[in-house]
DNA sequence: GAGTGGTCTAGACCACTTT
DNA sequence: AAGTGGTCTAGACCACTCA
């Protein structure tokens, strides 16, 4: 059997949207059930296979739950569960048309100490890089990053200067991640970030704390402190994964 | 052809975790090239088909690159963008084994002022309902909910009094949203902030703006503020989006 | 022109779940 | 026992891109 026209898009991706139509139009409510896979062949002409795919990249999405023998349905309650991207800090300047650059304030070289060693999940006496860098835009700074590099997993970082890229960037081209964590806070500057960053001691701060790992072992930790009223994290996704 | 023994975990899956370790232990270098799916498919004895299938799902999840001709190569440089899941209101609470409640402390059914509407992308005059509701951890107040709905979208929730679901949840279960918007930000509590929840002006608090949609209509805009200090967003993931 | 991924098919067997 | 999804195959044609 062979195909005749030229598809402008996929025939599992028009599917696709075909049925997303319909879940998010709430022309199928939650709950509803949806054809089975062999309904879904016959209306669309096409073989099992590729309304397979189609209903699987939904059940991944988590716009469907799949049950055998019963049958599919629309899933009944989308989770508030959502996502907020993280951007790249030098992105975030000039994707608002402004310039960017960075300084490393300080780079130590030391042996974790044991509160540290155990916050990170690591063994005491495991040589970290701590570094403390501002990031300007406009010469002005707006963030300031305090990070503990974990030199077993990244060793190469113990020679590099981070004078041309930044840290983060840096760990992300050497050492791939496979997990990470992050928390957000508001805290007060203290005297310390007030001086770094040029505030008053208690404005109001945003604070991202991140840890990364790469197969269980801690790559890096990291504190993103930015002024509060200045700058915001911001993100705009859609309910699907896929 | 048939196949003979019991897989504990499919072919596909198997063969992903495998190209996925070699990807994340760095055994394959960014930019490292990756077999042809011809060679995949005699390496791993299996039909075309499959390795197809798990290469698709490691470019949807960002770990390869394909492309035509050339080959398949591990992504040159992974995106520091990462995402923040934003859970339930309710379930930040219980999950911390806290009894949770909700208020409503106004409830305003209006048109939507000119300002607003260009907010909203709605139309001047276009019925709105106004909520603020306070959610309470163990009766303290930990998060202020101020909350515009269009009731052109959500009709329902004219005669709807949120007292048994917040309005957060209520919206979930009956308008599906398709896009959705985040801005997170530090700010000075202000008087009337204070006072809602219990603080004192200007204490750091962290605020979370959100508008969703459902198929380009705006369905509702909500900015919920917490205590900076006490209350924390945070959330573990994978760089795979799949 | 040739190599690669993108897509699709028709059919098959299996696993799970409900009846 | 029967219905459904989960998976896999062998083969095919096409589209894109490089040489």
């Amino acid at each position: 059997m062979s195909k005749e026209s030229a598809p402008r898009s996929s025939l599992h991706e028009r599917i696709r949207s075909d049925l997303e139509g319909k879940i998010l139009s709430g022309a199928w409510p939650p709950g509803h059930r949806i054809p089975t896979e062999q309904e879904l062949r016959t209306e669309y002409g096409c073989s099992r296979m590729t309304v397979n795919k189609v209903m699987t990249q939904l059940a991944n999405a988590g716009l469907v739950l799949r049950r055998r023998k019963t049958g599919s349905i629309v899933m009944p309650q989308q989770s508030q569960n959502a996502v907020l991207e993280i951007k790249d800090i030098k992105d975030e300047v000039t994707a608002q048309g402004g310039t960017y650059r960075h300084e490393v304030v300080e780079r130590v070289l030391r042996k974790a100490a044991p509160s540290e060693a155990g916050e990170l999940g690591i063994e005491d006496g495991t040589e970290v890089l701590a570094l403390t860098c501002l990031h300007y835009a406009d010469e002005a700074p707006f963030c300031l990053e305090d990070r503990v590099i974990n030199l077993e997993v990244a060793p190469a970082a113990r020679t590099e200067s981070f004078a041309e890229l930044a840290p983060g960037v840096w760990l992300l081209r050497h050492i791939p991640w496979s997990e990470a964590e992050h928390t957000i806070a508001a805290v007060g500057a203290s005297a310390r970030v007030a001086k770094l960053l040029d505030l008053s001691a208690g404005t109001p701060c945003l604070v991202m704390e991140r840890r990364t790992w790469r197969q269980g072992e801690t790559v890096t930790e990291v504190r993103l402190t930015y002024p509060g009223a200045a700058n915001r994290l911001s993100a705009r996704f859609t309910p699907s994964a896929t």
